[in-house]
DNA sequence: CGGATAATGTTATGCGCATAACTAACTTGT
DNA sequence: ACAAGTTAGTTATGCGCATAACATTATCCG
């Protein structure tokens, strides 16, 4: 590959991050949301409560960023925290009423910034979409290689 | 479209960012550079010297981001700045000797991410692949729009 | 001209993310 | 049963990014 398409595409790849991410927390504002929190927040709603290591895995951020990110949504109150039962060391984080309600107008806000994102493409185009950026996702992952 | 295939996507959008730039990191970290930094830098040597609000709306990030990064830069010696001889609020920066060096040795970086991110793609989606994503950045873009 | 407006850049502050260093608690091996 | 190693979580610190508020300089217009 020359230099000038490989530029090319790790730029668009720095571009579209910034821009999504903006977009995403113009929308996530008024809900009171910075982004990254809607991850939390769907995650506890797609899979149940869940200690945080398992939220850091979950979320592919590490264990430090859960740790403020969990003490926010604990302070606005849309999560709570409580020790977990067999062991001392972990917490379980679970969602609260609130957190619960705030998930149904997330998931509007989700949809409507993914037809946003996919305007003008092709239905196949956006059909394989989500694939194709977590093939490129994959291939530059450090984290410990798939089990 | 359906929230789960909303949710991929933007999920996938978000992890791809978060990797991504986690190992442009790695692979800048040996040159002492953070990520973000090398696009500054491979601005200055694609366009020449010019001034922070260019820079800023090349790299499209915000006059404070190019203050800080601009700053850093300077302190590691691979750019210089200087007062605009036609306008005394703007600084003219350009690249230094050390900072072109250090240019070439970035572009080297940037061809290997790139192909490693597109390990196992056909040549056709590698190379539709930087239009596709500046589609969907074009469509969340809320900066000005396009002149 | 000269006053309003726009543009350049800086400081202050805050968020998400990271790594490093640490404590406390669980697990394992002999 | 206890030392050694591992795992869960926190604190401290630093980076890139953002917005808001501000000073300085340019420009535009009546």
């Amino acid at each position: 590959m020359d230099f000038e398409h490989a530029d090319a595409l790790n730029q668009a790849i720095r571009l579209l991050s910034l821009r999504h991410r903006a977009r995403a927390a113009a929308l996530l504002a008024p809900l009171g949301l910075y982004p990254g929190q809607e991850a939390l927040l769907l995650e506890l709603d797609r899979s149940g409560a869940m200690i945080q290591a398992q939220l850091s895995e979950a979320l592919g951020c590490e264990p430090p960023s859960v740790t403020l990110m969990t003490r926010k949504l604990e302070a606005t109150g849309h999560i709570s925290r409580r020790p977990a039962p067999a062991d001392k060391r972990a917490s379980v984080v679970e969602l609260t009423d609130s957190g619960r309600a705030l998930v149904a107008r997330i998931r509007e806000l989700w949809r409507s910034l993914a037809e946003e994102t996919t305007a003008g493409l092709s239905a196949r185009t956006v059909a394989e979409l989500p694939g194709l950026l977590k093939t490129l996702t994959d291939n530059v992952d450090t984290r410990q290689p798939r089990s």
